[in-house]
DNA sequence: TCTGGGGTCCTAGGACCC
DNA sequence: TCTGGGGTCCTAGGACCC
């Protein structure tokens, strides 16, 4: 069977417990207790440790349900340090790339590629090689599977990560196998914990006797469309080794960017919520200029918090049309500022705003209006393009709020930020600040 | 007291065009 | 006796992902 060149595989690599890996590359401390890492604002859990799910710790649990016993029984719980997470990211998806002259980087912490013409010995070789060499140089652990489709490579990696037949070694290679063995392996695997299958779809599938991803692999996919729909029909396929989906290696242009945040405290005022709405469209306009692009249309939003029945809800959204395309920070910040005054109602306790982009379009070749409207005169439109690229550069280089609008609002040498979240347990950014760097002693 | 943020794709139905 | 056919665009809603 090793002996056998393989055609096309998938190989998805992925970091085990990322954050929680990231954090204890800098703090060993933290090395075989239980850990988690919190959402924004310190609200749910969102990367555990294998000690925490030990102690029964759901992934998405709000941590304030599980904080008294969970801290009893010794475990840890950091803020999110995403800065520190891209880094290790990039340095981790570099070397992954290394190994493949195709490869398509899917999330944070997760990479696909492609390997075509090898035999099912080296590339068992190859895949352990990468798991030591990532281990090594970036200090993360990888799980690696192999499958002839991205859905069986996904399989596969779960295999890697959960079965007690791979779990030593991290790597599993499904395509390796005698169908025998695939299949049995297929028969242990939910419906639900197949790539693209919800709780939703994997309830309706069980309603229809569909209880493993082998039973899903031997209906026929026809059927399969005709009870749910193409997607679905496309995971049974790709099940069977029939690929339909394709490496993306270069990510397609955004179709929409959001920026928003829960605020720490609820804000009823106008004030705090003009620096929240004016903060994030100076986000969502800096995340568009990164993208070369230019939009024709935002949307401002508000939400009360949905979970307390008893407060009065109110989730109003207003979108604007913009004249001229644009990835003026200035205009985008008149713009929503003219919305929020559109959809702001006083007597309500807001939990939550935001700034979302949408019908973008790429910068060069766009379609001016006759008529300039108020916030980007044609006139003004070249020195205004020239502005924005000199702040991006500074904030660049001399961190982020180094330059903002005074619509964010000023406390001391920083935006305002009233309406900051809670981040309370946030560990340094230890490999992007010098100020922050781990300092080693002779002792 | 305390529940994330940022995305994608598909479908159905209506408006509108030639 | 009896009202075409084919197409696009937009929006809302539903499902999924990490």
């Amino acid at each position: 069977m090793s002996s056998i060149v393989s055609d096309r595989q998938f190989a998805l690599i992925d970091g085990n417990a990322f954050y929680v890996s990231c954090e204890r590359v800098f703090a060993p401390r933290l090395r075989g207790r239980p850990v988690v890492v919190l959402s924004n604002n310190d609200g749910c859990v969102v990367a555990r440790s294998d000690e925490a799910k030990a102690l029964g710790i759901g992934m998405g649990t709000p941590y304030f349900k599980i904080r008294q016993p969970y801290e009893r029984a010794g475990g840890i719980a950091l803020s999110s340090n995403y800065t520190l997470y891209a880094d290790l990211s990039s340095r981790m998806m570099s070397i992954i790339g290394q190994y493949s002259e195709r490869q398509e980087i899917y999330s944070i912490d997760e990479s696909f590629l492609e390997w075509q013409g090898f035999r099912h010995a080296e590339l068992d070789r190859m895949a352990f090689e990468l798991r030591r060499q990532v281990g090594q140089w970036v200090g993360i652990p990888v799980g690696i599977g192999i499958g002839a489709t991205k859905t069986l490579a996904k399989a596969a990696n779960r295999l890697a990560k959960h079965h007690p037949d791979f779990r030593r070694s991290g790597v599993c290679n499904l395509s390796a196998l005698a169908p025998a063995r695939l299949e049995a392996y297929l028969a242990g695997i939910a419906p639900g914990d197949v790539w693209g299958i919800g709780a939703r779809w994997a309830a309706r599938l069980a309603g229809l006797g569909i209880r493993s991803a082998l039973d899903l692999r031997q209906v026929d996919p026809a059927w399969v469309r005709l009870h749910f729909n193409v997607v679905l029909e496309r995971i049974a396929r790709e099940l069977r080794g029939v690929a339909c989906l394709a490496l993306d290696e270069a990510p397609p242009p955004k179709q929409q960017i959001i920026s928003s945040r829960s605020f720490g405290r609820l804000i009823t005022a106008l004030e705090p919520l003009r620096q929240a709405v004016s903060t994030h469209a100076a986000r969502a306009a800096e995340k568009l200029r990164h993208e070369a692009a230019q939009t024709r249309a935002l949307t401002v939003f508000l939400h009360t918090p949905p979970f307390n029945v008893s407060e009065p809800q109110y989730h109003p959204g207003v979108t604007i049309r913009l004249a001229n395309p644009t990835s003026d920070t200035l205009a985008l910040t008149a713009a929503a500022l003219r919305g929020l005054l559109c959809i702001y109602q006083p007597g309500y306790r807001y939990q939550k705003a935001g700034v979302m982009l949408l019908d973008l379009a790429p910068a060069r070749g766009e379609q001016l209006t006759l008529f300039p409207d108020d916030e980007t005169g044609i006139p003004e439109r070249s020195s205004r393009s020239a502005l924005m690229a000199v702040m991006d550069r500074i904030n660049r280089r001399m961190g982020r709020h180094t330059l903002w609008t005074a619509a964010q609002g000023v406390s001391g040498s920083r935006p305002a930020e009233d309406w900051r979240m809670n981040r309370g347990k946030l560990t340094p950014a230890y490999t992007t600040q010098w100020a922050e760097l781990v300092v080693a002693r002779a002792i």
